[in-house]
RNA sequence: GGGGCCGUAGGGUAGCCUGGUUAUCCUCCCGGCUUGGGGUGCCGGAGACCCGAGUUCAAAUCUCGGCGGCCCCA
């Protein structure tokens, strides 16, 4: 389970860098940080475990390595899967013309200060300036104006996965704060009545509840606070999960509109007795700030732990060779590699390495299932099986190994959202008092009974963030109770420290 | 929004304060032998002073600017 003490011990107390013993501290360069420090672990882990290379040389932009390529693959595999019920996919352009990006007041003050223009074809100026879309409301929304005439164009639903820019200043990182987001899944919905955009919100968000039930990833669900909303929105909802330092994450958010674009973009239908009518709207997103939260959640101190559903490596296959026993142990490796290949993501291991290097390599990079097969396993049939979560190793039969995976893999995925869920509940308390609020939320998310006056909202959010009203949170607490700053009655509402 | 620290091989570093020899060590990478059930060992090889300007006989080292990164506070 743990490393060795004397590693432990040594890299703790940073005596590697003097130590005379050269072959530990060969050994100790390799280790990384402990999750502990989650800032350095997670900068560590993405170079390391080859997902993200961070040289590019312009702030705010990272490359996607192969191996981070094929976890987005698979985590947006499924969110296709899921959008795909329900939703057609289209592509809008990324350019967006000043004149449209500017016609909703709100939406365009949101957005002002971080938005990237074109300006320039070649050396002429241009006429209109274009903006880097970041979001695609107004791309999307004049084209709605055309699409839509009656009442039988509606519902409208469609979404788009593509890259959006924003002119961060801030601490910029990789997959949590980015100038490009590369991978922004957003989806929007044209409807005929408001409740119908109501209704579509709260499928919206159960369908994002699929989403990081499938990622084993737990959230909190929350009403986000007037000042905090999307621009332009009505109302949002959003999904957050805690980091491993006890701040949270924004991984997902759901925003009803109303008919406020449609106003400014005089999106309207005729009905079926002939009056034209406004459309209401939703529009709803995640990005690969998912993957952070995949990443974060699930990793411990030897690399990546990811659900078998979407690890790139599902199964490795390790043969253990010892000289002049090469052939056998290959054969057999290989021929049990081929058979789980027919189904799932494999590697076979044969890399001319000690068996505890391969098996420190595909634990960095998540490989859920280890299977082993040495000289031992060749003659009995057997092979030893350790699952990525938990350290133990036992030996099956060969013949057993294809049709247990489908079972080892979801109570991997049990285990996983368990023990995430219990780290989250952990870091979630109920506070009484702004000074526990006030202390609480350098560990993890304080819930508070608060009134819904702006005064009293805005007083809570000097404290921490104030994710909003709870919708959605794994804990049994009474929903309603007396405003923890005026003492009025209020609902629960959540505060933490935000990414 | 405010403050601080730092840029030396692919990664991590020593050297910088006090300018001057062939720029230190580990890792990664390449070749060879050895080894093989939790990071084998040995031999050999390749690879670096962020960019620009200034001071100086001489700059990794001092000064200024740019770009990039990290941390703290709001």
């Amino acid at each position: 389970m743990s490393p060795t003490t004397s590693r432990l011990f040594l890299y703790d107390n940073g005596v590697m860098s003097v130590s005379k013993n050269v072959s530990s501290v060969s050994k100790l360069k390799d280790r990384l940080p402990p999750k502990e420090k989650f800032s350095e672990w997670y900068h560590e882990l993405i170079q390391r475990a080859e997902i993200m290379d961070v040289r590019y040389p312009v702030k705010g932009l990272y490359v996607w390595f192969p191996f981070g390529c094929r976890i987005r693959r698979e985590v947006y595999k499924i969110l296709r899967e899921i959008m795909d019920r329900e939703h057609e996919e289209v592509y809008f352009p990324a350019l967006i013309p000043e004149t449209e990006l500017g016609k909703e007041s709100k939406h365009i003050k949101g957005f002002e200060n971080e938005v990237y223009w074109v300006t320039h074809g070649g050396r002429a100026e241009l006429d209109i300036r274009l903006a880097l879309r970041p979001t695609s409301e107004t791309a999307m929304y004049p084209m709605f104006k055309l699409w839509i005439r009656s009442h039988a164009d509606l519902p409208l639903r469609v979404y788009q996965i593509v890259n959006t820019f924003r002119y961060e200043t801030k601490h910029t990182r990789p997959l949590i704060r980015l100038r490009e987001i590369t991978s922004f899944k957003e989806a929007h919905t044209v409807h005929a009545t408001f409740e119908e955009a109501e209704e579509q919100v709260r499928k919206a968000v159960n369908y994002y509840k699929e989403f990081y039930r499938r990622l084993a990833i737990p959230y909190i669900i929350c009403k986000r606070p007037e000042w905090d909303k999307f621009p332009g929105a009505k109302y949002t909802i959003a999904f957050d999960t805690i980091m491993p330092d006890g701040k949270t994450l924004q991984i997902g958010t759901a925003h009803n509109l109303g008919d406020s674009f449609a106003k400014t973009f005089d999106i309207t239908y005729e009905m079926p007795n002939g009056d034209h009518s406004f459309v209401y709207q939703t529009c709803y997103g995640i990005s690969e700030r998912c993957i952070a939260a995949l990443i974060s959640v699930h990793g411990d101190d030897f690399g990546l732990v990811l659900p078998f559903e979407v690890s790139p490596v599902q199964i490795a296959v390790i043969p253990v060779l010892y000289k002049g026993k090469e052939r056998e142990v290959l054969d057999a490796a290989r021929e049990l590699g081929e058979l789980l290949k027919t189904r799932y993501r494999v590697v076979v291991d044969e890399s001319d390495e000690r068996p505890g290097a391969k098996y420190y390599r595909w634990e960095l990079k998540g490989a859920a299932i280890r299977v082993e097969i040495g000289p031992k396993e060749v003659e009995d049939g057997s092979a030893v099986v350790s699952f990525r979560d938990e350290k133990k190793k036992f030996t099956v039969s060969r013949d057993e190994v294809l049709n247990k995976i489908e079972c080892w893999a979801n109570e991997m995925r049990r285990r996983l959202y368990e023990k995430a869920l219990n780290e989250m509940k952990n870091r979630i308390k109920f506070c009484k008092k702004l000074e526990d609020v006030k202390h609480w939320i350098n560990q993890g998310v304080a819930l508070v009974h608060l009134c819904n006056s702006e005064k009293c909202g805005m007083l809570i959010d000097e404290v921490g963030s104030l994710l909003g009203e709870v919708v959605d949170i794994p804990l049994d607490i009474e929903s309603s109770g007396k405003c923890i700053i005026c003492g009025k009655e209020g609902k629960l509402n959540a505060v933490a420290r935000t990414y």
